[in-house]
DNA sequence: TTGCTCCTCACGTCACGTGAGGTGGC
DNA sequence: TTGCTCCTCACGTCACGTGAGGTGGC
């Protein structure tokens, strides 16, 4: 008399649910080591573990259940090569996550960004203060002041530089964007923004960037760190309304001398709320004193 | 006239499949800007591709289609939150995935010392060489031989101490090793082989292990490096045929004093061959020379 | 007219999950 | 007898994929 265990046992034994053992039997891929003819119950046994655990390693690798079925004639060679096989894969797919993993986060610290615009926040010297902790001398700057903040640098991907002809529309030059973003191996699941040039540039055509870019943190460009003049607004792309001109009579006031490109980024869009007028974009552009 | 672009333009900048996108309009999770009243041909703009790259992501994330239809009320906080919600889920995914990594990789490197002991190998100065670059000077190996072998450490966790009462059968103390797995933290998904306290334990008794020990890298317990007398055989679990003479013989002979546990690792089993026949045993015991 | 795109509808797929209805062992 | 486990069978689920059959624009 050997020592049997019944479906239920061997389930908790192994941590695979009955229904999945059931079905593995049923499609020939994992079947118990003996069946009683009278009930037709399952019957396993403890070493069947040891096998039963390897296929449920690969099944929660999302290997097709018929490619790990393909292991009923196998050997050394044929199990290690499928190992192998699913490291590589497995390579690949840690890869992606952590793609995925860049792209949210990096949604998420922009949408925070936004957060903190229409709440408002502290700064002093320059450095945004952390949201409660108030500084004393800390300056408070509301949605609708211009101001100048510290930045870190930011990595970004640009496309090629956008032609507005004559009465073409905004989204061509998107569209144009997006079609030669795989050519050029950007990847369109980052946020992506405008880019003018100069500031001249931005206060003639605000709605109209030179360049669209791609967060990418690893992307070939960079937003240097350093002082920047910023300013926010609501609108629908492209809708800046009054930001250009208040930007510019701040630096005016101010005696600030504007340098590099203006990025205009919408820290709020259509993944945050589904009305356009909603849409939070703020407007940057370094200072070089 | 805005710029419309057809199911396939769109699927096209935006890379997701016109099915899926056919499919996310009917569940109401994502439609397109406009519908031709005529022929009810989709109509999407090409700022929707901003929205449906996100969707994306999500998805591709194994976020469920239903969850991410939720954000039809959207708002800057939800959103974070979604975003917050999936990165500890892609955090435990991708310690998941290394988790499964390290139990492949484990049980690949077993399979790989176990075609080498079936091939042959060479050994010089107790330093196993590599396959075809035989050293001067190197003694060959073949399955049938006992021999020394320099060890690197080997990380594991053990499960309780084994009691064989009076007739009790082998497989019993390791389903109880299996039972007690989840309290004691073992993952059964590494490779689990067998461990006596003494050389002369195992020589009384080859079959009956004091320990079932699981090789998780991550596990308490070490395999010290160093010196090993070594000896492979073939059959299934617990039968050992003549290797414990053998290896008694040959540290006798060879004047060679044993100390510590004997490991009994199956490197070839039910993952590798139907034949239990075939299954291949290493076992091995520190030398203290 | 031709070739291409678009549509809906129905059915298939994958790996189970979920009852429904019935049997078997202590 | 009771409660628990086991069985099969059928249908549901999720996110599409795959034709089938038919329409529409240049």
């Amino acid at each position: 008399m050997k020592d049997y265990l019944t479906i239920k046992e061997f389930s908790q034994l192994s941590g695979i649910e009955t229904t999945a053992l059931r079905y593995w039997d049923d499609i020939g891929l994992f079947s118990p080591a003996k069946r009683d003819l009278e009930n037709n119950y399952r019957y396993y046994t403890a070493e069947q573990i040891v096998a039963v655990n390897f296929i449920a390693v690969l099944s929660n690798l999302n290997v097709p259940l018929k490619t790990i079925a393909q292991m009923t004639d196998r050997s050394p060679e044929k199990t290690a090569k499928l190992i192998e096989q699913q490291e590589k894969l497995l390579d690949r797919e840690m890869q992606r996550l952590r793609d995925c993993y860049s792209i949210i986060h990096t949604r998420r610290e922009m949408i925070y960004e936004g957060i903190q615009a229409l709440e408002g926040f502290y700064v002093l010297d320059g450095i945004r203060q952390e949201a409660r902790a108030r500084a004393p001398g800390a300056e408070q700057v509301g949605f609708n002041d211009i101001t100048v903040l510290q930045r870190e640098s930011l990595a970004y991907i640009r496309g090629l530089k956008n032609v507005f002809k004559e009465g073409e529309r905004f989204y061509e030059s998107f569209i144009k964007f997006c079609g030669n973003a795989d050519l050029l191996r950007i990847n369109l699941n980052f946020p992506i923004y405008g880019m003018h040039e100069s500031l001249p540039g931005f206060l003639k055509a605000p709605g109209q960037p030179d360049y669209f870019i791609s967060m990418d943190p690893a992307g070939n460009c960079e937003i240097e760190s350093g002082r920047y003049l910023i300013g926010f607004t609501r609108g629908n792309y492209g809708e800046l309304g009054n930001l250009p001109e208040r930007l510019a009579t701040y630096a005016r006031e101010h005696s600030i001398i504007t340098s590099g490109p203006v990025y205009t980024m919408y820290l709020l869009e259509e993944t945050c709320t589904k009305d356009p007028s909603q849409y939070l974009a703020q407007v940057s552009v370094a200072v070089s004193r």
